[in-house]
DNA sequence: GAATACATGTAAAATGTTACATGATTTT
DNA sequence: AAAATCATGTAACATTTTACATGTATTC
């Protein structure tokens, strides 16, 4: 799967993994992560399968790189894919939510400083989302030949953003519920 | 990580792979779903790790099973987890938000279609959430020595009640602002 | 007569994480 | 003087998925 991220990105421009990292890091990291050594030996099978092809470009005073750029069966695959509908809808893992099922026998305040805790990080990626975020994509709407895509961007930006908010309810809800019990 | 919800459900009751997969099926697999083949492999490995103990029960008419039981490590190691705060959010892959994020070149249509197959989807397991599941917790909640565990099986519910109405919130808006395109 | 429930396991493949190794240039 | 940026890669390991293999008893 992280074969369409690559190919997303790839069907923009040129790019090294070492770009490629940072792309995803600044953009779709919040629904689609990955580690830069996966990212390596994802681009390498992709040549295999004349996904992709690359071309090694020696560097003087900086690492040499390696630029892939997306084949015709690259770009076939990926509109393919974009363009078959999904059947199901995603399967997560909540590791909170795993403690939680488990936890009526713990104490009362223990459970209570790991959800007070959720909520700062929750609070803080919703700020994240709400400024940094969405400036850098109000400017790729108002310029350049990317304000089309930007549209798109956004519309994962908000995703993200009424993520953080029902998290931070249901937090609180919890949170409520938990100091009402005694222990 | 299964390893924590197989110590989770042991510590109720000894119980075979078999009887741990439907436990998952019917209860935490909307945030922490596994294999059947996954399950047995993690329970031998456990044993290895002295955190279970298993004794072989010959049948008769129907397969032997193996069944296992948390032992004082196991204990020791899910109260461990459990008391041990989380240090970051979970970070999710979300397949449609991936494929919403490099769909500025598709067509319209193609689009609206799969999202509005995500609502019906979404709409479908929120019912699910409101009906059978609220229901299976309430009776656990009115009876025998489970109630206080209920409650928190009812506060992980509640989490996907929300999570599916702020899915539906989202692609109703979603939606919206793709039908005023013009393509 | 077909499907479902009961019950266990292995093997192979795919995917993802952690850790290691290298080394120049630029910024703090 | 230390840390960050640029840049690539491999190896080992852990996790997860897919597929195979088997066989009885009960329910539709």
């Amino acid at each position: 799967m992280l074969k369409y991220a690559l190919l997303g990105f790839l069907n923009y421009n040129p790019a090294t993994g070492y770009d490629l990292k940072q792309f995803i890091d600044v953009s779709t990291s919040y629904f689609w992560h990955a580690k830069q050594s996966q990212i390596y030996t994802t681009l390498k099978k992709m040549e295999e399968e004349d996904l992709v092809s690359s071309r090694f470009e020696p560097q003087e005073g900086r690492p040499n790189r390696r630029v892939y750029t997306i084949s015709q069966d690259g770009k076939d695959e990926l509109i393919g894919w974009l363009e078959k509908p999904l059947d199901s809808i995603e399967k997560h893992k909540e590791k909170l939510l795993l403690k939680i099922f488990f936890s009526a026998g713990i104490k009362k305040d223990i459970v209570l400083f790991e959800l007070h805790q959720q909520e700062k990080l929750h609070q803080k990626q919703l700020l994240r989302y709400q400024n940094t975020t969405k400036e850098v994509i109000d400017q790729f709407k108002g310029s350049t030949g990317l304000s089309e895509d930007a549209e798109f961007w956004e519309m994962t930006r908000r995703f993200g953003e009424l993520y953080e908010q029902m998290n931070i309810t249901w937090l609180r809800e919890v949170i409520s519920k938990l100091e009402e019990k005694d222990d």
